[in-house]
DNA sequence: CGCCCTTGTTGATCTCGATCAAGGAAACCG
DNA sequence: CGGTTTCCTTGATCGAGATCAACAAGGGCG
């Protein structure tokens, strides 16, 4: 619940932090989002919506990581969707969630009644356009997770993630990854192992590898040091020049 | 070059299936798109666009299939786009390609140059309102690509992949997939297993599998008959309910 | 027609990651 | 404070799919 007004404070304080926390509110569109937005809070765990449901509000992440997550009819489960702060929910014109919506750490959201957001919408080019451009960017992101999942080994997919999770890390504090570099894990395991396509041991070997081999540290099992991040990037088998040169 | 004839026949003449072949050049937007679209052709494993590339237009596919491939340093090879008839390729407001797009079978595809067409999207909210649908769809297909990447068998993982042409060939021929359906498989064992992240070699076992286990029937190498879809279907792996009910 | 070249099938073997199993460490709580 | 639970690590073994290798079937073309 002090999240909440942590969040609040930061919408109408400061213009730089305002865009991490909420991607949509934004000028000239803010003071229309404004009007109808309002904040939720979840703690880590809870199952925000079951594919399937109804589902009301459109949303983007203001603290934390949800994830969406599918199953299969035997049980398999895969994520399918990592959502970090500046992330969008939701799909315009349609009512029912496609897929499990969790709050992997405790969470905060910005949400946007649907209705009224679709109104909005239709009066707005500017905001579809901006939903496109973010779209596009989800659907960049899912692509480079295809190779990831088809053809990387999991020492090379734990590495990417690392890289993942350092570069969003960077860019919350408006700096970019450099050596030495250091920050806290917002998955488990388990979480991790849903995220990579394998099992929760493999992920913790991979990271006892890693560690063995001077890739990272760690400091207690959430904390991450990465001494030298190029050395990490070689780690996971991209082409020197791939993916946004954060 | 018979085949782009063809197109323009097609775009001209009959109003449903002027939808299958490009799914943009709908009402109102024709009318505008029309005066600024060409139609391009190319044959079966030509690149069209190296990622890097400069790439000055956007494009819809009319016939035949198209790839997104993505490289590793060491060769390795993940397909992360499969474009059939109607889907869309190219990003409005990026100047370069950021995969290889490689034409997998013969293709014809209706082209834009992208500066009249991204000033056309300025004036038309309509048309990035369709274009936002159409990449939401794409990033649904997608994530139902993660799924079977991740945690799926070979198996289930070709089983997966027949039901996506089965129901995009019916959804051509307007029909639904019944019992005993045919069709032409549009790619070669190789680009399946790099669609499906597997090697070319398990995909032609997994075949031989299934056909000795009666839930398909080849005819030649490239037309496949399915005697029961349903059994097909249960061969996914997918919840029953799992994906559009085409 | 015979040759090459692409595409697909099948067999033998190996390996990476899954599975099964045990135990450690930190947080939570009565 | 001990007991439970959650999260993580490590070991032993297994198996699905990769890899290496040989061959078959067309199809285009001189």
């Amino acid at each position: 619940m002090p999240d909440i007004t942590t969040a609040l404070k930061g919408c109408g304080e400061c213009p730089i932090r305002h865009r991490a926390v909420c991607a949509l509110c934004d000028p000239p569109e803010l003071r229309e989002l404004d009007a109808i937005k309002f904040y939720r809070s979840f703690p880590a765990g809870q199952t925000i919506v079951w594919a399937g449901d109804q589902m009301d509000f459109l949303a983007s992440v203001v603290s934390g990581v949800a994830s969406l997550m599918q199953t299969m009819e035997d049980g398999r489960t895969q994520m399918v969707g990592l959502l970090l702060p500046s992330d969008f929910l939701g799909r315009p014109g349609r009512g029912t969630a496609a897929y499990d919506v969790i709050a992997t750490t405790d969470l905060v959201m910005c949400c946007f009644r649907k209705k009224p957001f679709e109104e909005l919408m239709a009066r707005t080019p500017h905001l579809s356009q901006r939903l496109l451009e973010m779209t596009l960017d989800e659907l960049d992101a899912a692509r480079e997770w295809l190779l990831l999942l088809g053809r990387k080994t999991a020492r090379e997919k734990l590495a990417s993630l690392l890289v993942i999770f350092a570069r969003r890390d960077a860019a919350l504090r408006l700096t970019r990854p450099e050596s030495e570099f250091s920050f806290e894990l917002p998955l488990t395991r388990e979480a991790m192992s849903n995220y990579l396509g394998l099992t929760l041991e493999t992920v913790s070997r991979q990271f006892s590898a890693l560690k063995r081999d001077g890739v990272i540290r760690l400091e207690g099992k959430r904390r991450i040091v990465i001494p030298d991040f190029q050395a990490l990037l070689a780690e996971t088998g991209d082409d020197s020049d791939g993916g946004v040169p954060s």
